[in-house]
DNA sequence: AATTTTTAAATGGTCATTTAAAAAATGAGC
DNA sequence: GCTCATTTTTTAAATGACCATTTAAAAATT
């Protein structure tokens, strides 16, 4: 049973500590011995449970991926309406657990960073991906086909914007906030329908 | 006469020379070695010119910011309407000059690094600074008080979000595409006034 | 001749990764 | 419970690269 327990257990600790150490370092030069002493083990431990710096690098970011699809889904459950679940992606974006100025910093990071690195390349675009979908999916009941894609574009661009944005500042974000200005944005751009 | 002439055709070359080898590579890993090689000189000249790394890095953000400021200037000469300096300010972010993969890619790459270096971030917030003050300004006559810092916001963001995504694309940008989508999205905003 | 520009080579430091050995945990047999 | 052999986990130290910067001298320019 608890076969796997400690290495599921350092797993995680491991790539908490290394969101926190990128975020207060940055990607391109926290070290090794930087994120393990972030989670009070040492820095060949990590390469024993991760192999090495990217592959360490490559799982924070799944991990990223995945509470943002947890993230989506959960308020997925919820929504009935088109509006309702165009809805539910944006606050996904913004809900309490994601929008943190750790892992605004961190997004960034990877992203800046995907270009030069197969494996990140290969995760952000998975997630782009996925988000484009459900705009699409959802804007086909509520926006005219013409505007739709120039309408979808635009909130995807301004969702990376805020995420770009947020990472600069150093004061705490409020996510309560950014949602409610996430969806002014969406509801002003679907008012042109009229 | 000739007194800085060789002076300042090696910065320029430098500068360039980093922007190329930063896209190529990476601002992470890019080392000086790549980026001399790249202008065709050594490593040590460009000590000689620019101090350090991190100058070469900063006069070359330095540089960036120039080249938007004096697009925006330009087409700032001929708009007549606020409207019309509204979409100066969107076309001179994607003018042709500006809008290119090697552009798009030091950018976020800047963008990513700035919260680790008080240079970068200096400018970065100059820069910053003066779109919002432009957005505002032209805004005034457009956009009615309660709804203009949020279209700003949409505006700005939006800007942002294009650069970004344009950095992962390895095909080559259509800035004439990219002019046209941000006006019709501007419009779509601006169109919800009525 | 004096000054500016250029670079090869040296320097000193940093860091990811490996190694080898110690420490903990596990579990089978008593 | 307890013992001890086996396996898993942990880390200090070694290894081997890599790189920004400095130095010292050569080359080019004035």
């Amino acid at each position: 049973m608890g076969r796997t327990r400690i290495r599921d257990i350092r797993h995680e600790e491991l790539i908490n500590a290394t969101i926190t150490a990128v975020h207060k370092r940055g990607y391109a030069v926290v070290t090794m011995a930087e994120i393990a002493a972030e989670a009070g083990a040492s820095a060949a431990s990590i390469n024993y449970y991760f192999g090495s710096k990217e592959k360490l690098m490559e799982a924070t970011m799944r991990r990223l991926l995945t509470l943002l699809k947890q993230a989506m889904l959960e308020r997925y459950a919820t929504a009935k309406t088109p509006h309702e679940r165009l809805m539910a992606v944006l606050d996904a974006n913004f809900s309490d657990r994601l929008f943190t100025n750790e892992q605004c910093s961190i997004w960034i990071q990877f992203w800046a960073n995907a270009p030069y690195a197969e494996s990140l390349q290969r995760l952000h675009r998975i997630n782009r991906s996925r988000v484009t979908a459900h705009f699409r999916a959802e804007l086909r009941a509520l926006v005219a086909e013409d505007r739709r894609e120039t309408l979808r574009e635009a909130l995807q661009c301004y969702m990376d914007g805020v995420w770009l944005e947020a990472a600069q500042s150093d004061a705490p974000l409020n996510p309560a906030q950014a949602r409610k200005e996430a969806r002014e944005v969406a509801d002003l751009m679907l008012l042109s329908q009229d």
